[in-house]
DNA sequence: GTAATAGTGTCTATGAGACAATATCCG
DNA sequence: CGGATATTGTCTCATAGACACTATTAC
């Protein structure tokens, strides 16, 4: 805040959101494909301009959430990730958004919204490999948003926000594979998660499933913050991250698994 | 970002910086007392609007760092911690402010910025506890901060910020300690350290102190990333935090460590 | 039976935490 | 020397990871 009487000058604000879901037991991401200038043609996250000055930032987050998904918006969560607002980012002028990130189970096909061509799931990894093109500075977003969604699941019970009321500890690991991008041991991923009290409790029961024993069917617990946590293996955040997702370094507090992966670090 | 062709509202753009260092073994914050109204008489963050349209969000926290501080502002690190824009937190309209966090070393009594009555340290457990009146939503935002460098501690080398260029490691430990609000083992701290390769390197002689041993000097090593990270105890998060800084759950993925501590979640 | 997945038991290496013991300064 | 702080050593317990083994289904 400052006191200058001078008049400051005045910005576009905007919310996009990066909304991960899984499919296939691969991580996706919701894109749509911009219907106008700038960029048009290009796939973009969703998001919209605030609507009018006296609506809050999460709440604009919140009506494009379900707006671009037919989920009951109460039930999800949105965590803010941070700020994009170099100049020159968008054409238009400066707009500065504030990016969202929401953890969905799997989704229908999104209903396309009201400024989008198609909206539709997209591979994240093709996304982060720069496959596909994206608009605006949208793949750095995603690729904060990972990140971010990496880290949580470490230390929160954010997995479960992925799979639906009831799922099965091998679908909670699966989660864990897709996001982390690496395998784990069913057998010790079944004792840690088992023993982390309050992080998933018994819900009635067992599945069948095609082949094998069914499996035994849980709901997510009270507990939300795992302690100790579920810590990835070192090679989960080197190994795939330097090659694709991570640009070049560019403060010291950054590194292995974006614990630092806040947008906007500078030296 | 939205395609309509209708012009959207637009906002104030503003930075707050949450400056921290140790003094005394205790954590301060830097903060200015406001000389106009609002909160004119207020202790607040220093902070600043946008200047003009092309200047970038990092770069005007930079220069605000740059003002209020005697340091080389190459040498800080600033890290975005949130975006702070509830519509009403800010009399004077709508004020969306980006609030980055900086850590310093021990500095010389700060400059009083241009618009600041005076600038000063203050102990950041008066800060939470409510002891000190602070303007706007600031006080939300120093604890978000603060949580923040709580967690950068655990997994980055951040605790070397604080220090000066060298430092022995009873100093690093002392940094742990005001931050996380705990007292921690020496010897097992002095292990631990030395053995996180590249976290520091020895620099030259040793330090003698009044009394004791003489210890030997440390600089910060090439390691940013703590791994495996430097665990804080449950007791340093749940104890201290529940009864002063955080305030009613908001969303259930928040708790112990403000895992998700960053602003903005809803449910 | 076999195939396939779910779940349990066990062993080992490593790290955290407690804490005794030693080293090196000042006076 | 005694007081104070630094540094090293050692012990114990808990946990992570590897992996053999048993259980329960479909066919």
């Amino acid at each position: 805040m400052t006191d200058d009487p001078w008049v400051p000058p005045v910005v576009l604000l905007a919310v996009d959101l990066v909304i991960l879901t899984l499919r296939e037991s691969r991580l996706h991401v919701l894109l749509i494909e911009r219907g106008v200038d700038p960029y048009k043609g290009t796939l973009a996250l969703p998001g919209r301009f605030l609507q009018h000055s006296g609506e809050g930032i999460t709440a604009a987050a919140r009506r494009e959430l379900s707006e671009e998904t037919d989920l009951d918006v109460a039930t999800l969560r949105l965590e803010q990730l941070g700020v994009y607002g170099d100049p020159g980012r968008d054409p238009r002028g400066r707009v500065v958004s504030v990016a969202y990130l929401a953890i969905a189970p799997r989704l229908p096909e999104p209903s396309a919204g009201t400024d989008a061509a198609a909206a539709g799931w997209h591979p994240s990894d093709r996304v982060l490999s720069g496959d596909l093109a994206l608009a605006f500075d949208h793949r750095r977003i995603i690729a904060d948003g990972i990140e971010r969604a990496r880290v949580k699941l470490e230390h929160s019970a954010l997995a479960t926000a992925f799979c639906g009321p009831t799922f099965t500890i091998t679908d909670l690991q699966r989660v864990y594979e897709a996001v982390w991008g690496i395998e784990l041991d069913p057998r010790n991923f079944y004792r840690k998660v088992q023993k982390t009290e309050g992080f998933i409790v018994p819900a009635g029961t067992a599945r069948k499933s095609a082949t094998g024993r069914p499996a035994r069917v849980f709901r997510a617990g009270p507990r939300t913050v795992l302690h100790p946590p579920l810590v990835r293996p070192a090679e989960a955040s080197s190994a795939k991250e330097q090659e694709s997702e991570q640009p070049p370094d560019r403060d010291p507090h950054r590194t292995r698994s974006g614990v630092s992966s806040h947008p906007g670090e500078v030296g």
